[in-house]
DNA sequence: ATAGTCACTTTCCTCTAGGTACCTACTATA
DNA sequence: TATAGTAGGTACCTAGAGGAAAGTGACTAT
């Protein structure tokens, strides 16, 4: 053991074997990345500093790091203009539109069934 | 700082107010649910040692962490059969099968995506 | 001359998720 | 006698994600 780095450690450790949507999740579900694919998609092209802002607790080197993760894998456009100020703006692509109605399907989920999860979060608090 | 632990934390590190699918994110895609949930529906009610071995990668100890919380939060109904050996089944509650057709719009999103996202990460890992 | 803007980068540091290993109590089997 | 199976619990440890804060470079405004 310990052997298994480059393209073996996909199978020790991603549990993609026990569940084909893993991959997805990976890809679209990690950290920051819906708060930023949500900005991107209801305020539209926008800069570097006005993502900051409007999410608000993200610091610059993980803004950073999610965006080109994002643009790396194709969910986002990175459009660098050569100034002075330097001006970056960033937009969602057509592969990142293609998830938005996934996000509604989401979205209409949380509001169908969020206050089950709270209140079985209350139950069980309560009981045990 | 250090003060928030226990409800301000969720203002403090939680970006739910820039995005309104941060709380149902949490819930669903947390690490390890996705194939702790893929599994107890594509197999149905098992014991825990069944989900141990269908996942294959995962620890008794992390299992029985996730698996808590998924019952706390009622996805899972944990049913404990006092019996020698002890004997613990585990299923998806109701709350949870309400997740299906969203698992099902990932998987058709994955189907039909997944090979552009990893044609992005080839044409930007090959350029730059 | 100083401060400010933008889009980061770098350094340092903390926190915690997760892994390893061992433990429980009881029974059936070899 | 000893081992395996059952569902975990517990203690210890490490790697890595992520936060805080300062720096960078080129230019502008005061």
């Amino acid at each position: 053991m310990g052997v298994e780095t480059t393209r073996a450690a996909s199978a020790a450790t991603v549990p993609e074997l026990a569940c084909p949507i893993s991959a997805v999740v990976d890809i679209v579900f990690s950290r920051w990345t819906t708060p930023i694919l949500w900005t991107l998609h209801t305020h539209g092209r926008q800069r570097f500093v006005e993502l900051e802002r409007r999410i608000g607790t993200i610091t610059p080197k993980v803004l950073t790091q999610r965006l080109r993760q994002l643009e790396r894998d194709g969910l986002v456009v990175r459009t660098y203009h050569p100034e002075v100020p330097p001006r970056v703006e960033y937009e969602i692509s057509e592969l990142g539109r293609s998830l938005a109605p996934l996000f509604a399907h989401l979205a209409d989920w949380s509001a169908a069934h969020l206050d089950e999860v709270e209140q079985a979060r209350q139950a069980y608090d309560s009981e045990s």
